[in-house]
DNA sequence: AAGACTGTGTAAAGTTTCGGTAAATTGTAT
DNA sequence: ATACAATTTACCGAAACTTTACACAGTCTT
């Protein structure tokens, strides 16, 4: 399921502008023509970002940024008229996250976008410390796996699943969850893939101390004995 | 114990970036987004530096910088969201050492915190010192890169982007982070962009010991082996 | 012990990512 | 303004990885 990019233009046309651009990117997009009902919209279609006119009917842009503020760091756009209305927008340092005056390429706003989706969506590492379990080495900023001493090669998602399991021994993790965490909350394949990458890693880890095990019926645990 | 330096800005987004290159560099970061606290940690935590937002909830960046001044000649880097306001703040001569604009990069902000403090004689943290990894010599001062002895010549992203590698080997970094910090934070571009400068790096180091690696999926390391 | 259900292994199909080349764009110096 | 250098974008084919599919093996229930 794609990211939503909510546009909020009184001008239909800029919006179908626009649309045409970030919907080719592979983002849904979602709009409104009226500062009020905007407001509905962040709530209702949980928009990724929001790219915002500074004038607009109902309610102003700066009232709609500010508010919004109050409530979440939800990346805004703001679009502008004059180049000049910038420098006030940056005054009041109400937090938008970016500026774009109109007549805007199409193309940066783009561009924009994603530089500011690539920032936020920076997943928040938790852990970076190496981690020991038996004769199993993780160093996650290295992302390198160690058994004995001897790296093992590991996929990316094989990493992120022993990551997964290794900052929770003992932990049982239902294929649901293990998805949700590894694979991200929006993915929509099946919960058989997950027993795919842990037969991959168990194949790799066959000298591995801490053992990846089945629980029946319910999903898989890292015990350390 | 590495020295601290303390962060006040109101948006938490611009702590959490200065903080992760600040830190990048062996410094410990304090932060503060509200002014009146600021003032208090300024005593508790004893910093090295203040960087210093102009425009703060609680106290303005003014008014704190009037009051340590009166106290100390702590270190103080103001930022602005408008150039206009430099010209202002420069003619109330309240001492600030350096001033910076947003959005600002993160490199520029570190380079000057290290210059500060290299002024003001303490002796500072990981200086610009030459780096030695394996065969491979990299001077920041005179931003020269020699390869067994043999000098190659590299162009500024180039040499940014090795430099940023080798000053933390087998740590991997995702293209996203690499843009944040050679290219700047608010580089809205492709990451592809990044691995044409990895192309080059390679052609050009072929005879290097540390190889950049591809870690597959996430982004780039280089390994010393 | 049979039947129903859950998990494993293997391989093929599908998708994404990467490296290289070249073209387009931007920046800099003449 | 023009030429040259550096950077960025575009695109394709190859390689790496992921997911699906499916037959078989194991486990639990009755």
């Amino acid at each position: 399921m794609p990211e939503t990019i909510l546009v909020v233009d009184d001008e239909q046309r800029i919006i179908d502008l626009a649309r045409m651009y970030i919907e080719n990117e592979g983002f849904a997009v979602a709009s409104s023509t009226d500062g009020r009902e905007a407001l509905q919209k962040i709530l209702n279609d949980k928009p990724a970002l929001v790219v915002l006119d500074l004038m607009l009917p109902g309610m102003d842009g700066l009232e709609i940024c500010r508010r919004v503020r109050t409530q979440s760091d939800l990346p805004i756009i703001m679009l502008t008229a004059r180049s000049d209305d910038i420098d006030k927008i940056v005054g009041l340092e109400l937090g938008a996250d970016d500026y774009l005056t109109k007549p805007f390429n199409p193309r940066e706003l783009v561009a924009r976008i994603k530089a500011i989706l690539r920032r936020s969506e920076r997943k928040a590492a938790p852990e970076a410390k190496p981690l020991t379990l038996g004769n199993l080495l993780i160093n996650p900023e290295q992302r390198l796996v160690q058994v004995d001493g001897v790296t093992v090669d590991l996929r990316m998602k094989e990493f992120d699943l022993l990551l997964m399991l290794a900052e929770n021994p003992g932990i049982v993790f239902s294929r649901e969850r293990l998805l949700d965490v590894v694979w991200g909350y929006n993915f929509a394949g099946e919960t058989r893939t997950v027993d795919v990458h842990v037969a991959h890693l168990r194949h790799k880890l066959r000298q591995m101390s801490p053992q990846v095990e089945t629980v029946w019926g319910v999903g898989y645990k890292l015990v350390v004995d």
